[in-house]
DNA sequence: TGCGTTATGTTATAACTTAACATAACAGCA
DNA sequence: TGCTGTTATGTTAAGTTATAACATAACGCA
């Protein structure tokens, strides 16, 4: 349907797609405007949006940033683990993370229509130092 | 040790408890400006802070807010179901989804310090229609 | 009382997000 | 082809959320 649209957040998703920390919309527009100078922050928002809706984009609710989906798609909400230290990212799938959670939102007839899960901590690169202290 | 600090605190909180819903900081920040007009944002951030260090309010990460923490205090990470529609917020302890996260971390190797787990959607009041169409 | 420590006040600004409206690209049809 | 409706994008402006940096004031203790 929408073949313009899919320009930019083509685009959008490249520079996400070369990173695997997080991206704050800033930092997309910065980098977005070494060659289009004159893009403003709706522009960015409107792609991400897009990104998002559709799956091809997570948000981290705690860092209001955002990471390129890894791509191996089912259409289930991941479990997103943050570095605090590099500040990578890594999706998880955890059927039964979400399955619990389903339960649990059935005992108090909640209906849920989205999940955030998000851990912060340390990745197995830098909870492992190569030289202790 | 600080017994200064802590009437601020009393403050934000007591706001807080006033709420089923949750509140902006600047939402707090209004509130606590009619007895006390020059109270700035930085304030309201530090005893936030505090108040969410010490589990007596949870920031909902997926709205940039707060609530006041139920009361039933055990040292764990609660799932907060958050009501699209009403605004208000329940909090559930979950034995089950910590452990599964922790099982998915030891798994990668990460280690959590910290985790963020939120339900969107509708609660059981909102979703019970009183008058089906 | 004087000193170190910590909270609070204050100013300013950074960072994140969206509203609202103007313009331009495209799709389909007369 | 040219009109027209639709949707994306540009543009301006502002709203919302959060923090840096430094000044001041309260407190605890020697």
């Amino acid at each position: 349907m929408a073949t313009r649209g899919e320009r930019m957040q083509a685009h959008v998703l490249a520079v996400l797609q070369q990173n695997r920390r997080s991206l704050s919309a800033y930092d997309i527009l910065g980098a977005l405007r070494q060659s289009n100078p004159k893009l403003a922050p709706p522009t960015i928002y409107r792609a991400l949006a897009a990104l998002t809706e559709n799956g091809k984009v997570h948000r981290l609710e705690s860092l209001n940033s955002y990471v390129a989906c890894d791509g191996h798609h089912a259409d289930e909400t991941r479990v997103l683990s943050i570095c605090d230290d590099c500040g990578a990212v890594a999706e998880t799938a955890a059927p039964d993370v979400m399955n619990d959670l389903s339960k649990l939102a059935a005992t108090s007839g909640f209906v849920p229509s989205r999940h955030v899960v998000e851990m912060l901590g340390q990745c197995g690169d830098c909870a492992t130092p190569e030289a202790p202290k």
